[in-house]
DNA sequence: GACAATACGGAGGCTGTCTCCGCTTTGTCA
DNA sequence: TGACAAAGCGGAGACAGCCTCCGTATTGTC
């Protein structure tokens, strides 16, 4: 695995740090206008940095998108915790269900570029989505041992599906900018408890 | 619309429709090898006629996997009309669910190009799928009718979750090559009846 | 058999990915 | 403060995929 960018042996050399600094913060931009297929090149460009640096950085796309996604996940562990602690185990797996898929739903064709790095051992994205798998599977068997929830599903199952929604509400939405996810969320809910 | 090469004022030259078939054989093909992603010069190659030939048969991606599906389109339009004289409406809505699910696991890839052309116009891969829509909505009304579905859900919306369904049991198997779509299906249906 | 209509194909422009390596910047140690 | 090695930079360019253009070849018709 490659960690070297997230915690390396010495710090880094400021110019790097700088150059690490302004390629996570112009690619958050770039994912959000065009989605997780942005030109890297233009990222690069638009960063200041060659395209060199923009890959010794982050070798592959995945390994950028889990930099810029870095805080959103942080805020979404910290859900999770608080979650745990709730009296309601049923309407807190939904929360978090929510949640989950309304990270998914961050930029265009995430949802996408998550579920293929779970299958992925390399990729710095899906090792990182084992936190939010293992959160999942906390609050899941919380709900199922107090009966909220009573059909068959595994915490990972129950990742993939929170991404899948945010697939379908992404493209369900005709055009008209809807938020479809809590209603197509509840129908998958339902089918759970 | 783009209907020039599947009904033609006048047949079609020996020549075009000799190189219309190879391209339509081999693109099933490579779909199946890479995904709906394969690259189009490489059929091209496969299929022994020149880039501008492929183009002018098919002007875009859309139009070659509409073109490789229309065989699969037909079976399940008639799997839609055959369901519509059965007894159980519910049954009936949960198999051309599973059918509808099936059809956009064909190729990995497929259920996103399908959501993707949903939403735009000009696509004779979203224009096709209309009838899929129809054939759900009836399906869906009868059951409705019939007491067999209470949620609340639109044939479109119900359309984008078999393929979100097929994207989520494509990306939870663990490789494993294990059959998931019956299982999460269930617990779709669950929630919808 | 000749002619017009139709279709072919592949060179090449374009965009995007990613690597390689000569050059620059930084931090350190005297 | 200056000098040196290590670390980092950047952009040219190789490569792959998409798609168009237009000179050439094939086909059907009279």
């Amino acid at each position: 695995m490659n960690t070297e960018a997230a915690a390396p042996v010495r710090p880094m050399r400021a110019d790097a740090r700088r150059n690490y600094e302004a390629i996570v913060r112009v690619a958050g931009e770039a994912f959000a206008e065009h989605g997780t297929h942005a030109s890297l090149d233009d990222i690069a460009c638009r960063a200041g940095v060659g395209a060199g640096t923009l890959y010794r950085h982050f070798p592959n796309r995945d390994c950028l998108l889990e930099a810029a996604l870095v805080e959103s996940r942080h805020e979404l562990k910290d859900l999770g915790e608080r979650l745990l602690d709730t009296d309601d185990a049923g309407a807190a797996l939904d929360e978090w269900m929510l949640a989950l898929a309304r990270h998914a739903s961050t930029w265009d064709g995430l949802a996408d570029s998550i579920a293929q790095s779970l299958n992925n051992e390399k990729s710095p994205l899906g090792a990182s989505c084992g936190t939010l798998v293992d959160a999942t599977g906390r609050l899941l068997d919380r709900a199922r041992a107090r009966g909220a929830v009573t059909a068959d599903a595994s915490a990972r199952e129950l990742f993939v599906m929170a991404g899948s929604l945010a697939w379908a509400a992404d493209r369900a939405a005709r055009g008209s900018g809807e938020d479809e996810l809590p209603r197509l969320l509840a129908l998958l809910m339902r089918g759970l408890h």
